[in-house]
DNA sequence: CGCACTTTATAAAGCCCCTTTCCTAACCCC
DNA sequence: GGGGTTAGGAAAGGGGCTTTATAAAGTGCG
């Protein structure tokens, strides 16, 4: 928990390259004035990045009667990132290029039948090889594969400590991937992926404190809190989803009553939606994403069922949303995950109405709530992010230290 | 939000008072080992307290055969600060030595027809000249007054943006005080001064991750989120009791219903009570501090009806607690303020229980559950630490920066 | 009593980080 | 081709922390 100047650097390159990943090609000046930063920095941390091939220089911009300004932009061949989202039903895998577009997808299917940790390792493994083969990527250039595995994940010795949907205990998850995959690896979780994919390049850029809420089967929130993400004491902060809501509520699969899930997680609109429409023709009951297809297409077409439902879906979300505001006090609130996405501007809407209704005044007045802008799986894209910011971090560190010195010192003839 | 090296000293400078507050005679060594610091840098930094006459050289201590270490010690008679706890109807004042032991006390009632901010001032003025003269202190030993009021607050300008029990709106508090008070003046709320108090003197010492939990006639949380206080992007982070709880619940006075501040603060205790027992003795419907007054002896003595309406209390706040262990994953969690002081072990005990009942078994075990120990009004104790922390920071500036130094550029003569 | 050894405290040097300042490079325009 | 202007790098400076060397102050033993 040491702060050291050195941690200043580490988050001053993220900032650079945030910076020029976001705004392609760009010049010097532009990222002083963006970071902060001095000039002479900015130039020294560039100087770092071009020599790392993480970014390239791709020519001048007239300066208004000066020299010209050189222009740095994302190197997308300087290497690749890949991305892992493992969820209940699939094993979803990307592969980007640095400026993290998506190269190359590949998704597997996982059965209920194939819940053992080697079973989903396969598919994970496979799906990496394929993305690899692809993108006809050499594999020298894979700077690091994120993971995102449901559920408490412990980063240092990457085990999943517990995942809930299928009762995974202390599953040394990294090790086991190790065997199948040579590249970097980096384990976290949904919450925490899809917030640092909202922080680098969605919602939450440049915002000191976000809150990502997740809206998928499970539910739960990434915490962006004083600029950088919020863990807590074992990296298990932001379990929204089993917050009591409703005293004495409907059951959850945790065994509680009331939690947040059951009322705006995938199963929780479904039940809405039954309680409103018992026989409605929108309601699949054993396919939560058709059920939430429907639902959309039910609303843009007026259907009032699909109305109701969806409003008491944000009356529940509103409520919820609103506490997060009052404690959190954040600048954003990004709305994520394919729930989200799928009811889109309608539930939005109404959210925002819900949530003025809940929170005070003067939290809510400084936070804005936003669908996410981003437009492909935010999982995969936070995964590939944590194995960035792994390949930057790396930077940083001495390599050998004494031993190498004191090595090279008697090695190395004077020159 | 730019975090700079200096940050970081300002830092270890809190860090190295706190450990000598909290041990006071200590060596150089005993704080390099608390604080990881390396013994010059410990050094450094006691060498400035000690030209702040902050602490003083105390004696010696014998070392295992070699030179003695120096000992050191807050100096009491360096310095004064006050803390005031404005709360809605009273004003307590307590006068503090650098060691944080209260020197004096005052206390003025604030009747409820005196709300108008003028009057307030006012009974802070007099209980403000009352403990320096107590305690017979020069004006110019008082480094600062810490001032809590309720609400939200904006520290930048000193303003009350707005106070629920007085309905003030935008009240410029500080400019108020400055005309009564000539020693510097920091302002803040109740929630954020029992925090500060607890990471500095009590529970939370030491500790990353820590939430406060406020159970007075209102409720709150104040947040220790990384180290450091969470105040949000407002400074209105940790408003807590207006939480949904239960769902179109009881009434509050925010407004909405099923707050959890009308199930766990003071007033809901006694509404928990009444339904219990609607003829129960304990029961001063008028009296907020003498029910709970007699609900703690009741539970004491054994009496049904008062176990029975701690239970139901502590259910309540054993789901919301829960919900901010989830959220947050803390190391520990300080039940605080008055309520908890006089419902005392056997709250605590019940909270505990229905925690875990609620809260999700790895963040729960990550997470102790205490009850405030800081004997004294923990508002006061932390408002004066905002104070402390306003004279140590204070240190680190430069004074007068380019202005003298261009002026003695041009004015001094070559030496 | 004096010398060796131990432990503490301070001073010096080194490294890291950021900024400011100065100077050269590169371009425009007249 | 010389000002004027802007970009970018190199050097100096300031703040911070650590490691290493040195001075200071004891103990212990011959």
């Amino acid at each position: 928990m040491k702060r050291t100047s050195r941690d200043i650097r580490t988050a001053n390159r993220y900032e650079v390259l945030r910076q020029i990943i976001a705004e392609s090609p760009t010049s010097r000046q532009e990222l002083a004035a963006a970071t902060g930063l001095s000039l002479a920095t900015v130039a020294t941390l560039v100087g770092e990045l071009l020599d790392l091939r993480m970014i390239t220089e791709v020519g001048f911009e007239d300066s208004a009667g000066g020299r010209p300004r050189g222009l740095v932009a994302v190197n997308s061949s300087g290497g690749a990132l890949i991305g892992v989202d493992i969820a209940e039903t699939y094993v979803h895998v990307e592969l980007f290029d640095l400026g993290l577009n998506v190269l190359a997808r590949a998704e597997e299917d996982v059965r209920p039948s194939e819940s053992l940790p080697e079973q989903v390792v396969g598919h994970v493994a496979t799906a990496v090889g394929s993305v690899v083969m692809q993108a006809g990527i050499e594999g020298a250039r894979v700077l690091g594969v994120g993971v995102s595995v449901p559920g408490q994940v412990d980063r240092a010795t990457g085990t999943s400590e517990y995942a809930p949907n299928w009762d995974w205990h202390d599953v040394p998850l990294l090790d086991l991937l190790t065997e199948h995959i040579a590249y970097p690896l980096y384990l976290d979780n949904p919450l925490r992926a899809s917030a640092v994919a909202e922080l680098w390049f969605g919602a939450a850029r440049g915002r000191g404190n976000a809150v990502v809420v997740n809206l998928g089967t499970g539910v739960g929130a990434g915490l962006v809190l004083g600029g950088g993400l919020h863990r807590g004491v074992s990296n298990s902060a932001g379990e929204w989803g089993h917050t009591t809501m409703v005293l004495d509520g409907r059951l959850c699969r945790c065994g509680n009553h009331g939690c947040v899930e059951t009322y705006v997680g995938a199963r929780g609109i479904m039940l809405n939606l039954r309680e409103i429409g018992p026989d409605s023709a929108l309601l699949h009951p054993d396919d939560q994403t058709a059920t939430i297809d429907a639902l959309a297409r039910g609303v843009a077409a007026d259907d009032p069922v699909a109305r109701r439902a969806v409003h008491e879906t944000a009356r529940y979300l509103g409520a919820g949303v609103a506490d997060l505001v009052n404690l959190f006090n954040p600048e954003i609130v990004v709305l994520s995950s394919w729930v989200a996405r799928t009811l889109g501007e309608p539930l939005l809407h109404e959210v925002r109405e819900a949530v003025a209704r809940h929170a005070l005044p003067r939290p809510l007045a400084a936070t804005q709530i936003v669908l996410s802008p981003i437009p492909t799986d935010p999982v995969c894209l936070g995964a590939a992010t944590f194995a960035l910011e792994g390949a930057l971090q790396a930077v940083g560190q001495r390599n050998g230290k004494r031993t190498t010195r004191a090595r090279s010192r008697t090695t190395a003839p004077p020159s």
